[in-house]
DNA sequence: TTCTTGAATTCTGGATCCAGAATCCAATCT
DNA sequence: AGATTGGATTCTGGATCCAGAATTCAAGAA
């Protein structure tokens, strides 16, 4: 049915099967599988896209493909290269650095703004979203279950543009964390350590504490990025 | 020729007569040309955005449109409405102040990093850039001179993401920075200043500085939001 | 044998065409 | 007279088709 069907090939069918489901349009969901295939390895850096090839894995025109990979080329998920096509953007250990700098800035940040409106319900809440994110170690739903607790912890609800921000950076790096973290990186459980820090209302202490976990994962990020280079491949 | 001439109309066919030179894809011609009708307010927030009107007034097809708002979604310049077509978006005052709250975080941490790498060369070219955008007080290459400026000051060639965030920012505000700009803000050639400040290699009295004029042109911004509020329309 | 040049194939980007959803208007019923 | 419902029109989103550019492969010459 399929003409080269490689690994590549049917891991992405597969993926199509579970995007099937109701998404408001096609192009929507080609964007949605996309990342998922980029975040989770299925395609990898350096990888080149050709819309034709992807359409017909997916099952779809190459028209939704061309937009969802415009949309991914805003989030720095690929790169286009004028008239030669798209490749799965890969990043340096410099721009890795660069990237956890700012997310300590706007975390931080953001962390801060959002501890003035602690509350007894927001600290509840964030409590079982921990839990939940603690809970799940790989997949799309450690994913969404990550972003919901962040969105919580930042208070995304009244700051909705350094969300913005601090979700475009964690996306750009989501593919080399999952990498790291599925090959036994820190599980120290420091989500509910973080919302003891919140809860404590000691903003420079959930500071320090914050910096260091942004710390650590960039160091996670970096061994994986080294093992990549000269590891598998 | 033209069905429905208003005053929009005419503004983007004359937009169009400048864009057609010399573009890699009609796509980014397109793009280019949008981004300059919305920032210039050609484009008024709110409006509009039919596509099969915009590919006429432009003269090329539906296609390439499509692909430019969706690019310029990502930007934050125009919102999607499902199946209701695309409007130029608005922003709220408290939306401004968080942009700005943002850009210092991002601007003096780039200062500073920029200032470590501080050299007679650089010095000498942020003179001249900052000549030149003081020079120039409208239209897109105010625009593009204050680019040009801000690049070299915040070394966009070693910190190209930070940069890239930074730009954003400054593209969401861009529609009103020039309105307010336009109707008589501030022209007091603070760019040559801040060079005086980089030269000077202090970095505690560079950040103030720099925190000093986003504060002025945030509340320029904020008067320029409460005038289109309330005045024109 | 290797380098260069040209032709053929392939792939991106653009245009036209088609189907489905939303809005708007009119007609009818209350 | 006003409201509601049905149909017609309009506009977005998707698919197929076409042209131009780039890469690759092969053949010929040095």
């Amino acid at each position: 049915m399929i003409p080269n069907a490689g690994s590549t090939s049917a891991d992405l069918h597969e993926l199509a099967q579970r995007h099937h489901t109701a998404y408001r349009s096609v192009g929507a969901m080609v964007y949605g599988l996309l990342q998922e295939a980029i975040l989770s390895g299925t395609l990898r850096p350096g990888q080149k896209l050709r819309q034709e090839t992807l359409a017909e894995q997916i099952g779809v025109s190459r028209l939704p493909v061309r937009s969802a990979l415009i949309q991914l080329e805003s989030d720095g998920l690929v790169e286009f290269h004028d008239r030669r096509g798209a490749t799965v953007r890969s990043i340096s250990p410099d721009q890795a650095r660069e990237v956890y700098r700012i997310r300590a800035l706007l975390e931080v940040d953001a962390l801060k703004q959002s501890m003035k409106r602690s509350s007894p319900e927001r600290v509840k809440r964030l409590r079982e979203l921990a839990k939940a994110a603690d809970g799940q170690h790989e997949g799309p739903e450690f994913v969404e279950a990550r972003t919901q607790f962040y969105a919580e912890l930042y208070d995304a609800e009244h700051n909705p543009i350094t969300w913005e921000m601090i979700e475009q950076l964690r996306l750009k790096m989501g593919r080399y964390v999952l990498g790291w973290r599925v090959v036994g990186g820190s599980h120290t459980h420091s989500h509910e350590d973080l919302v003891d820090a919140f809860a404590s209302g000691d903003a420079t202490k959930a500071s320090a504490l914050l910096r260091k976990h942004l710390a650590e994962v960039l160091k996670g990020v970096l061994s994986w990025l080294d093992a990549e280079a000269t590891g598998t491949d």
